[in-house]
DNA sequence: ATCAATCATTACTTTTTAGTCAAGATTGAA
DNA sequence: TTCAATCTTGACTAAAAAGTAATGATTGAT
């Protein structure tokens, strides 16, 4: 289970936006050169970023990138969403063995897992918002693992099969 | 965020063997058929659980693979680790940017999240053990929910960036 | 000893994902 | 108007993941 480099990317690519100040843009090369990335990568990128709705953009002289809402109301499952291409409903459909379709559509004891995880993930994910990632990484690790810790408060225990 | 195929597929073919009677075993062929998948395919995957200790196989008539360990010992976190190859302790060295290296090495507010992912993942799946994936859908979904509910009796509330 | 059934291993092909390139369109400034 | 800076878009190339094929090794039955 791991976050493809289009999610972090893209994740990456609008923090640096939300860095902005109000009326500040990015343009391609910056945003390439923050992130380490080619300006034809961030280029890519931007233009998800835009089609789903997250970032405006203006052409020209003095153009750039900047968030299409505030950073505190872009919630990152929203984002992941869109640059994971909805993975989870199709999941038995993207399925590519040797039958017609996933022979486990019946009765399949590990598909609830699958989609749990999906689950969690998704749940984690909806409890963070773009400005919240903005700031160093201790700040970051603070505030995720506070979220977590709403897990935590209960002690761990194994369930009987 | 999603589960590779190695993944899954890996993860459904050791639930067929902890569906086995003592002394039972399955061969490639009918791991394949069961699942759905070439012979060819189940091999390497076998081949893969069998390097890391997870099955044991005899070869020869009336040959196959079995459990190397009861399914009620085996835990869910350990076999995807296999499977998934580690992808977290190395998330910073794969970076395949236009630099030397990650560029956000120094000082990152999202490495938190990425690593704060895998941390909620792998909680979940170290509670799961192969033998509670045996049997029909619901039965799994209401085990991994109540797993799941272990992290829900608090009510969810935002945290302050 | 022979043979068929089975796993083991490596190399290869296909598909998907990631990343690049190039031509086009828009904008603002001189 | 002209031009340079910028985004836009689709096609292309490269890399990684997934899946297949082929050859070899081991075992058990006859």
């Amino acid at each position: 289970m791991k976050i493809s480099a289009q999610e972090e990317y893209g994740l990456r690519c609008l923090v640096q936006l939300a860095n902005l100040g109000d009326g500040e843009t990015l343009t391609l090369p910056q945003i390439a050169e923050l992130e380490g990335i080619s300006a034809a990568n961030a280029g890519k990128l931007m233009w998800l970023l835009n089609k789903a709705g997250f970032v405006h953009s203006t052409r020209g002289t003095k153009g750039g990138y900047f968030l299409a809402r505030p950073a505190d109301e872009i919630y990152l499952n929203e984002i992941i969403k869109v640059l994971d291409e909805d993975v989870l409903s199709s999941h038995c459909d993207s399925y590519t063995g040797v039958k017609e379709k996933c022979v486990h559509t019946g009765d399949c004891g590990i598909r609830p897992v699958i989609v749990g995880l999906h689950e969690i993930v998704e749940n984690a994910l909806s409890r963070i918002t773009l400005a919240q990632m903005v700031g160093n990484e201790s700040k970051v690790d603070a505030m995720f693992h506070q979220i977590q810790g709403i897990h935590k408060t209960i002690e761990p225990q194994r369930v009987a099969g």
